[in-house]
RNA sequence: GGCGGGAUAGCUCAGCUGGUUAGAGCGCAUGAUUCAUAAUCAUGAGGUCCCGGGUUCAAGUCCCGGUCCCGCUACCA
């Protein structure tokens, strides 16, 4: 049962603003978003598009900290980069505001308010780390201490660095804030929390029952979650940075990052339509939609929901159209290692090719498994096709016109069957391409509309005008007015996917734009109309243009690695006593199995001279199978004081070194020596 | 470890509720063509449908087991 809506929300997923913005989010979120919304309006339908950033949370106070500026400094850098590269972009954002505006501030405090007037949260009081001297609760990035698994220093409270162990804030030896450098103390603090459980049922019915067309990534998703149990989640935390907890009795403290950043939507709606954005936002015959990635489903479709359910007068979304990720050169997408292609970085590379990257962009999207972006496909789409078919047909009819009508618009002469074909072929394609664009299927979408230019090109090769030009001038008029009605339904055909290009095609043919419905016509150009100058609309890629950007990629890669990376402070001095009392050992791995139920741990049986064989636990199963170890001689620790790992006493740790990428190495001597070897 | 998603031609992907010789685009080969940015058009060669079992008259498609990739989540500490 189809539901029949008089208007659509689109909203995109908030980018962080702790970085600009690369071609995965493109891929996954703005670009298809982009497109649908494009469509929607071509359709006359009543669509508002929704865009902002995201601006609070941890991560931008450590960052900000670490460059010695402020918060606001970070998201305003950010805010500004992303925000012009998406207009460039040609993202037809209706408003791209943020969360950090005067309307988002009092639109949160409101929502905040009104779940808590009818009692939607619940409060929960927990000892937290507090730092005395900076008078401040510290949040699990701010405290560092001594890994309770490794040993090494430098361990943040949520995860070793060194190990990779995640971590919980008490677990760490010695822990210090990072603000003060001085020890924290364990303090009550009062948090909120929304109980996701109580809202478990009808989420299962909403979901489950009444929203089997969901993506299967996202109905299986969710299915998981529900199936799994839900759990109250805390909506605020001890933190300065962010939108204060509009309640007495909660200072110092501000709503918690996720619990903001979705109402981000509602407040950029009511930033622009201040007096009517609740029909956006509370009708019944408004369709919510979210475009977002797959690390964000459960987000969207269910805590997001819950929020809005507890508030009571909101919509819900009608679906939630997730893509996978999108890779780079076979690798990960990641802003820390810097293996990325940046929006605002491709502009200034490749001007006026921003149409280029949305088409390779959706040619192959990650809509149901993660793709790989290469700079080869990239060259390939824009030369073989952008170029070879729809630029190269647009330039045949722009130019056969110029040589045999100075450029006019040829009338008809009766049309055979070929020529009336050719638009029943075109209507076809409308049809595939609406119910595509429909079901959130850009990839196909787009396919089916270059099937509109093929079509012009086929036509061309069967007519030959340019053989008929000899001796049938009627037939050759006939056969390029209807080229040039091709050329023109291009100009619809695109408009969703590449706005920049039928603008200019639009202007090569002197047309205005037109709307969705004509789409098919035969008749969008006039007899006699005169068309202005054929230009290339596409041009050609060179090799060396694309190997540049690859080897831009490695060396900004390596680059950035290197100056991201130095080497920890030299620890205190210690005496030669107490070196001595550390008993470093070679040993031979006897046996090396990985231990069961824990991902990062190995289990060692190692020949230390002893007679009998010593077992370590050691967590470096991420960077070594147990077969490229056995055998091998290691160093180890032989007098560290045992401790239980899974159940498993550890007699000692073996030793690795960790190298600028994280990976790690272990110390091997370089030639064999007798098992129990004191390394002196 | 649990859960979700994925694995199909050289590459990127379609294959709905199981049914004849498994499809598309690009790349490749051959031919045609020259109006066009050596672009176009036609034809063709490419596939143990990740592996191993099973159900069925019939399995890429359903069931069980396994491998690898991605995401969420947990444990460990």
């Amino acid at each position: 049962m189809e539901k029949i809506f008089k208007r659509t929300t689109v909203t995109t997923a908030l980018p962080y603003a702790n970085g600009p913005v690369h071609i995965g989010h493109l891929a996954g979120v703005y670009v298809p978003a982009d497109i649908y919304v494009r469509y929607l309006r071509l359709k006359k339908r009543d669509v508002l598009f929704i865009g902002g950033s995201d601006e609070h949370g941890v991560p931008i106070t450590i960052k900000a900290k670490k460059e010695g500026v402020t918060p606001q400094d970070i998201v305003d850098r950010y805010h500004t980069i992303i925000k012009k590269s998406f207009e460039d972009l040609g993202v037809s954002f209706d408003i791209y505001s943020r969360t950090t505006s005067k309307t988002h501030y009092e639109q949160a405090s409101e929502m905040f308010k009104t779940i808590y007037n009818k009692g939607g949260f619940i409060e929960k009081t927990s000892e937290q780390y507090y730092d005395e001297e900076a008078q401040t609760f510290l949040a699990d990035r701010y405290i560092t201490g001594t890994c309770p698994h490794c040993n090494s220093e430098g361990a943040y409270g949520d995860q070793c660095e060194h190990c990779g162990t995640s971590l919980n804030p008490t677990d760490l030896i010695n822990p210090k804030s990072a603000i003060s450098g001085s020890a924290p103390v364990m303090k009550e603090t009062k948090h909120w929390f929304l109980p996701l459980d109580k809202h478990e049922e009808w989420l299962r019915q909403w979901i489950l029952e009444e929203h089997k067309e969901w993506k299967t990534n996202v109905y299986g998703q969710c299915k998981s979650w529900l199936d799994m149990g839900l759990q109250p989640r805390a909506v605020s935390r001890d933190l300065d940075w962010g939108i204060p907890v509009p309640i007495e009795g909660a200072e110092g403290k501000v709503l918690y990052v996720w619990f903001d950043a979705p109402i981000g939507y509602i407040s950029n709606t009511k930033e622009l339509l201040p007096d009517s954005w609740e029909k956006w936002w509370k009708d019944e015959d408004t369709r919510l939609i979210h475009f977002i990635g797959k690390d964000n489903i459960v987000f969207h479709c269910i805590v997001f929901p819950a929020m809005l359910k507890a508030e009571g007068s909101f919509i819900l979304p009608d679906n939630v159209p997730a893509n996978e990720f999108l890779n780079l050169e076979g690798d990960k997408i990641s802003t820390s290692r810097n293996w990325a292609v940046w929006l605002h970085e491709y502009l200034i590379d490749f001007p006026g090719k921003q149409d280029v990257l949305r088409y390779v962009l959706t040619a192959n999207a990650p809509e149901t498994k993660d793709n790989d972006f290469t700079w080869k496909d990239f060259q390939a789409r824009n030369n073989n096709e952008l170029v070879a078919i729809f630029g190269n047909f647009v330039n045949r009819a722009l130019v056969l016109t110029q040589k045999y009508f100075d450029g006019k618009v040829p009338e008809t002469k009766g049309l055979a069957e070929v020529d009336t074909d050719v638009f029943a072929q075109i209507v076809a394609l409308k049809d595939k391409i609406e119910e595509n664009l429909e079901n959130f299927r850009f990839r196909d979408a787009l396919k089916e509309a270059m099937n509109v230019a093929r079509i012009g090109n086929k036509y061309l090769a069967d007519m030959e005008p340019w053989k008929l030009a000899k001796s049938d001038m009627d037939r050759v008029a006939t056969i390029l007015n209807i080229s040039l009605q091709i050329a023109a339904n291009l100009t619809i055909a695109f408009e969703p996917f590449l706005p920049f290009s039928t603008d200019r095609l639009c202007k090569m043919m002197n047309l205005d734009k037109q709307e969705w419905e004509s789409f098919g016509s035969s008749l969008l150009l006039t007899a006699g109309h005169q068309l202005g100058t054929p230009e290339l609309l596409f041009e050609k890629i060179e090799d060396a243009v694309v190997e540049a950007q690859v080897q831009k990629l490695l060396d900004t890669k390596k680059a950035n690695q290197l100056a991201a990376w130095k080497p920890n402070d030299i620890k205190p001095e210690i005496t030669f006593d107490a070196f001595e009392k550390l008993d470093i050992r070679v040993g031979t791995v006897k046996e090396c199995t990985k231990v069961p139920k824990a991902d990062k741990l190995l289990c060692f049986k190692i020949d230390d001279g002893s007679g009998t064989d010593r077992t370590i636990v050691s967590g470096i199963a991420a960077h070594y199978s147990p077969e490229e170890l056995t055998g091998k001689q290691v160093c180890f620790i032989a007098n560290l004081a045992p401790r239980k790992l899974k159940g498993i006493e550890s007699q000692g740790m073996i030793l690795s070194a960790e190298s600028s990428d994280g990976a790690l190495k272990v110390i091997t001597p370089s030639g064999i020596v007798t098992p129990g070897s004191e390394v002196k």
